[in-house]
DNA sequence: AACTATTTATAAGA
DNA sequence: TTCTTATAAATAGTT
């Protein structure tokens, strides 16, 4: 793309190679970027240039997780060569490897805290707002569904508690009035009559959900 | 390239998007290895489509050689970077322990992102949210300031552009009437007016804020 | 899978 | 390196 066609032959001025490169370069991590967010795709690249100097671009800026990723994927390579004599040298390498791995996994603990941001670009920085965004609304999700199921369960025991006052409250009457009917008292709201003393029905009569919330309370979700 | 301009925001429509991952996964394939080839890079791709499909590209076809000159590359770097306390105590660690220490850290990641969050109790998910608001919020401020930084650094290259025509029009102008002062033409809009070709005043006349932002772009900032 | 109208990337030049 | 511009290449929407 260009004034000239290509020929894909490696280009002997030095220069001209490294313009190139510069160019390609950016050209590849776009596209990179590109049909990761597009596609939806788990994208790593790695790019050497001559001189060795490294470029690389990752989805959600994690190298690591797709590294992680494809040595899985590629595992029954990965396992058959480990059962060889070398294994000593790996996991020497491995030690190493950890060390870096554990520096890694500290950085990006701390990027995500919203720490030490300095070091990152203006797209890593809004790469992260996102990523962070979402993992935010998760964890309220999760919250209100904990939240839910505490009061539930509160309504629970509190129902419990009605219950044996009841149950109190027709042993003294049985006591003073042997004549009189259980049923008399025992009505209908209480919905434990069959029940037995492990698994407990829900309270689903008259239409109303499992979940009672006061109007009160419900405000606490909005967040 | 196409009939349409490109919005980078993931392609809703499946099958459309399984069409340009396709499409794009073909030509990132391509450039990465032209790239290889032209500017004599070594070049290492791992593409997962969303389905988890495994697509990869390497120089020489040989991942496992690029892949473990990337983890010597990031790891000297990082052991560059570890003169820190914290680092100095975690080198001394075993491996075990070291691997310990990688799970919790993951663990802790995963939470931050807002996965796996079953395991946590709700004071614990309160914790986490308050945390990871407060960062979020610094990422905020960070994203903030570096766009406005860009912005003023475009607009000093406006400024710039500016300049280089006004003087234009001027030595047209001067050629067509002699007679004409200069100054009549070069308006205190122009804030170069004694500006050398290094270091650039910053515009604060009339009280104004260092960086101007143009009302449409405001809105950028209230996310 | 092919076809094109367009957009995008980039080679060459400054 | 950076910007500009002419042109090649990639690809989005369509058939």
């Amino acid at each position: 793309m260009g004034r000239g066609r290509v020929t894909l032959k490696r280009i002997e001025n030095k220069i001209n190679r490294q313009v190139t490169f510069s160019k390609r370069r950016a050209g590849l991590l776009k596209k990179s970027h590109e049909i990761s967010v597009l596609c939806d795709a788990d994208v790593a690249l790695i790019v050497f240039s001559t001189k060795g100097k490294l470029c690389e671009y990752a989805t959600n800026s994690s190298m690591e997780r797709i590294l992680e990723r494809y040595e899985r994927y590629s595992y029954a390579e990965i396992q058959h060569a480990s059962t060889n004599i070398e294994t000593q040298g790996i996991l020497a390498l491995d030690h190493v490897k950890l060390k870096a791995r554990i520096e890694l996994l500290q950085k990006r603990e701390r990027h995500l805290k919203g720490e030490e941001l300095d070091s990152l670009t203006l797209k890593e920085i809004q790469s992260l707002e996102q990523q962070i965004d979402t993992g935010l609304k998760q964890i309220r999700l999760r919250k209100n569904q904990l939240m839910l199921e505490t009061i539930s369960e509160l309504q629970k025991k509190i129902k419990e508690k009605e219950r044996v006052t009841q149950h109190d409250l027709e042993q003294q009457t049985h006591e003073m009035m042997p004549s009189l009917h259980l049923g008399m008292l025992s009505s209908r709201n209480d919905p434990f009559q069959a029940g037995g003393d492990g698994e407990i029905e829900e309270n689903q009569r008259e239409g109303q959900p499992a979940t009672i919330i006061p109007a009160w309370m419900v405000q606490v979700f909005k967040t």
